[in-house]
Formats: C-alpha cells, structure tokens, sequence
DNA sequence: CTTGTATATTCGGAAAAACGCATATACAGT
DNA sequence: ACTGTATATGCGTTTTTCCGAATATACAAG
C-alpha cells in the first residue's frame, strides 16, 4: 500500500490528475460528475485518471447510489499529505486551480446532499 | 521561471531524477562526478536527467574548473523547496536514497575541496 | 599539442502514457 | 422491461519519455 515517491509524482505529474487531486484535497469529497464539470474535462478521461489514481492507493472511492465519492485516501501517509496540502497552499490560488474550485461552485443541481443520502 | 506545479511532479517521478534530487537537497551542493558514484548509474543518464532539471529551473549548476556543481536551484518557489523537503523528510530514510548518501560519504578521492577552489 | 578526466549532446529505437471514441456496466425512476 | 443518468473500460492511435551507445566539448596537466 505504501505509496512509492516517484510514483506519487508520477500521478501529480498530469495537469488533469493534479487539477483532481487538488481539488479533492480543497474540498473533502467529490462525485465524478462535479470533478468533470469544475474542470471540464471528457468524462472517460476524468475517470481514467481517477482509476489510476485509486489502483495507486492516491485516492479512495465509495459508491453512493448512482454517484461515487472520491476523497483523498485516508491511509495515505503523512509525508504524501503534507506534500499535497503544501501544493495547495503554494499554488491553489493560481489557475486552472483557483477557477476550478469556482466553477465548482457556481455548478447548477449539485448533487452533494443527494449524494451522501 | 516559475516553475508549473505539473511540471516539478513530473521532474520527480522518475526515479534517478528523484534520487539527484533528494541527494542535493541533503547534501547541498555536489559535483556530477560524485552524483554519479553514489546513485551508479551511467554518466550520460545522470548527465541528461540533470540537463533536464536545470532546465527547468529546478537545479542549477556552476563551472568550477573541469567540475561542475549542481544544487537545488536558490530561486525556487518556497512550495516547491518544501515538498522537496517534505519529501526527503519523508522517505530519506528509506532505500535508494539512505544508501545512496551512504555511497556518497564512502566515495575515494572525493573532489569537495578541489572543486570549490 | 597530446593525453586524461569531467561533463554534455546527438541519434535511433523501445517502452510507456495519454488520448478520442465507442461501448459497457451500475443504479434509479417509471 | 425501458429510459435516463452516472461511471467505467476496451481499443487503436498518437505522443512522450527513457535509454544505450557513440561522440562531442571543456578544461587541466605535462
């Protein structure tokens, strides 16, 4: 399970999955559909990204009816954590960052309490 | 010059490029023939993954005589030096890259006071 | 100016990653 | 059962990355 650096890197590495990751580490939990409309990507490319995110143990996902949720996995050790909060930290208020976590917001029907229902 | 988070991530995952990396990042400056002795890899690889890295903007070098020094570029963004550390903190302990500093202080004829001259 | 050591680069091929597009699965509502 | 929405996967292609081997450059010393 632990995590291998460079393999935690490699996923950072994507614009998309760094886009996914952060915005996740901003918010808690998330279901693909608000990932793909805050960044606005195709959706089999949002959910690639994620499957590989999760094989590698980056995030967890728990399905909810129709919707999954996906977090940043809780086991993920401490130096992994600190290095996304600290990206956050440094580089949140940049775009895409900053514009993803406000397209986020302004999504119309969002399903978030449905979701954990 | 500002280095893209994507771009650092990506600079990372590979592994010779991350053991160069953490090795500078605890050991301050070394020149490429002591990178090459500690993490033993072919000197064109070493020399091609650091080209990349200076680049970038991640390490820069200096000419000392027939050496060249590299260190952990001075400019670079306050996040990105503390996921570096973060890192190191994190995973320095563990193989390659305990050994690989181990390699390093076991290096003969080790150029470090040449070099400065 | 030749030799030796240190470092960098070019080139071609192999392997991996990422993509678009289509399709498949899962679940909810009627 | 059928329809709609949410999510995942298979496939073929294009792009990127990484490498080894050879070669080139920079500098020091004799």
């Amino acid at each position: 399970m632990s995590v291998q650096a460079h393999r935690l890197f490699h996923l950072l590495a994507d614009p998309t999955r760094l886009r996914l990751t952060l915005l996740l580490a901003s918010q808690g939990r998330l279901c693909v559909c608000e990932l793909q409309h805050a960044i606005d990507e195709p959706q089999p490319k949002i959910s690639r990204h994620l499957a590989a995110m999760r094989d590698a143990g980056l995030v967890a996902g728990e399905r909810h009816g129709q919707w999954v949720h996906y977090r940043i996995h809780p086991d993920l050790p401490d130096w992994a954590r600190a290095v996304i909060e600290r990206t956050l930290a440094g580089v949140g208020e940049q775009p895409p960052f900053a514009d993803d976590r406000r397209t986020l917001a302004d999504m119309p029907n969002r399903p978030g309490a449905a979701c954990t229902a």
